[in-house]
DNA sequence: GCAAAAGTGTTCTTCGTACACCCATGA
DNA sequence: TCATGGGTGTACGAAGAACACTTTTGC
């Protein structure tokens, strides 16, 4: 391999192309983001994004998704590409431009896929400082979350099957770092039409109370859970228009 | 020149980057976009965006207004990068992968600069068919477009410095797609708080109709023209969360 | 003079917001 | 039993949508 040094020759200097990802999770409470651990220079031991070079034979959402797969184990639904850094001195090594992309993830699908790799989840204030320009991507990508956020049911992918209202807010706050009160949050929910009860509200409510006496902690007459309604949150996710009021 | 074929040498392969731009324009009826004719393979003699290859000393976008230069002499004061183009096979030379940028610019910005060169303006609904993958950067462009329409008041930047109200209605009608009311339209967007009424539309009223006689067609009284304030007008395209529920 | 564009206000309805009480759970 | 979290409905005000008439201009 090291005498192929030179093997890749162009007329034009080309700069190199990477990929990088930012992977938001919600633990119930707060957002969370998944860094790794460099192992080698530059920024050896800092933390940064999953990502690395785009070959040849892919598309750069190919190769976030390898680059993602290898290093952390996860395999998002839905990767969306929000911005390309190309500041020339962003990497010291040489001129590297890259295609950032973010997703979101189940909990449920993390589980495993962090313990065995350098990989770990960090809380949205308790982020170090990261190598390269990965502050700044990040920034950029928060910022790309909230205005998705106004055009998308995004956070049903942050979310289990099945919820409850308050987790539901609960992420909403955390992504748009504000707070809506309980009752006109819900009304507006479920207004959009993409929420149904879960079966299982039924049940506990006829039966007398506790007596199910299965998942739940204890025989909770209340405590409501929700569903989206699959083909009306895929509707409303390909609607690009669904908010016309200029 | 020729004999620095192998100049630039890499351990691995790189592929190219170039930059392209969407440049936007408004005639006071309908949305214009900027296309240029290829002089050289490939695609010679087909339409596509301003653009070229990014110089190892510029981020993309000073890459993308040094093109715009050069190609239509246009200098617009603000690029929006809104997606990268990866496909394997988008361009027949080699791998190229490009940044894609759009921008407003008023039409008259625009006077003297595209006659010189081969570069055009179309109409939306008057586009040939284009060169590489541009059909398909075109439509995300417009998606683009009209998603920033939400956050912020774009469409004076397409406009001169004053306007009717019928203009800038129009405006948003061609972008949107879609009809408005005049009386809600005029509503909705003054109470946005960001126009002021032209100076001279007292003149016009006070005095006898048609004293003035200088620009306009004849002494029209009424024909209201509208400006922005600079001031809230920058605060509102800065404001990125102006827009907040969920 | 006639058709088409543009200026102007009001009403109704919908949506957003503010707000209070009860029950269930866990300490 | 007490504090906390979560379930539920109402009343008010603001914003959006529907709508008609008059004046000006260009043909």
């Amino acid at each position: 391999m090291s005498e192929k040094e030179t093997a890749y020759s162009y007329k034009h200097p080309h700069p190199a192309v990477t990929t990088d990802c930012v992977i938001f999770c919600f633990d119930g409470k707060e957002l969370n983001v998944l860094l790794v651990q460099r192992g080698v220079e530059p920024f050896k031991g800092a933390w940064a994004f999953p990502g690395g070079f785009l070959k040849m034979d892919e598309s750069a959402e190919q190769c976030a998704l390898r680059e993602l797969k290898e290093e952390t184990d996860l395999t998002p639904e839905h990767l969306e590409q929000f911005h390309t850094f190309t500041e020339v001195d962003r990497d010291p090594r040489e001129r590297v431009i890259t295609i950032a992309y973010f997703a979101l993830v189940k909990k449920s699908e993390v589980i495993g896929g962090d313990d065995a790799s350098e990989a770990r989840w960090f809380k949205l204030n308790d982020i170090p400082r990261l190598a390269f320009d990965h502050d700044y991507i990040f920034r950029k990508a928060l910022i790309a979350l909230k205005e998705k956020i106004h055009f998308e049911p995004i956070g049903f992918d942050l979310l289990e099957e099945e919820f409850s209202m308050p987790d539901l807010q609960r992420l909403y706050e955390s992504i748009l770092g504000v707070k809506f009160d309980r009752r006109n949050f819900q009304k507006k929910i479920i207004q959009l039409g993409i929420l149904e009860e879960s079966p299982s509200n039924e049940k506990k409510a006829s039966s007398a109370q506790g007596s199910k006496g299965e998942g739940v902690k204890s025989g909770r007459s209340k405590n409501k859970k929700w569903r989206f309604i699959p083909q009306k949150y895929e509707e409303m996710k390909t609607l690009k228009n669904f908010r016309l009021e200029f």
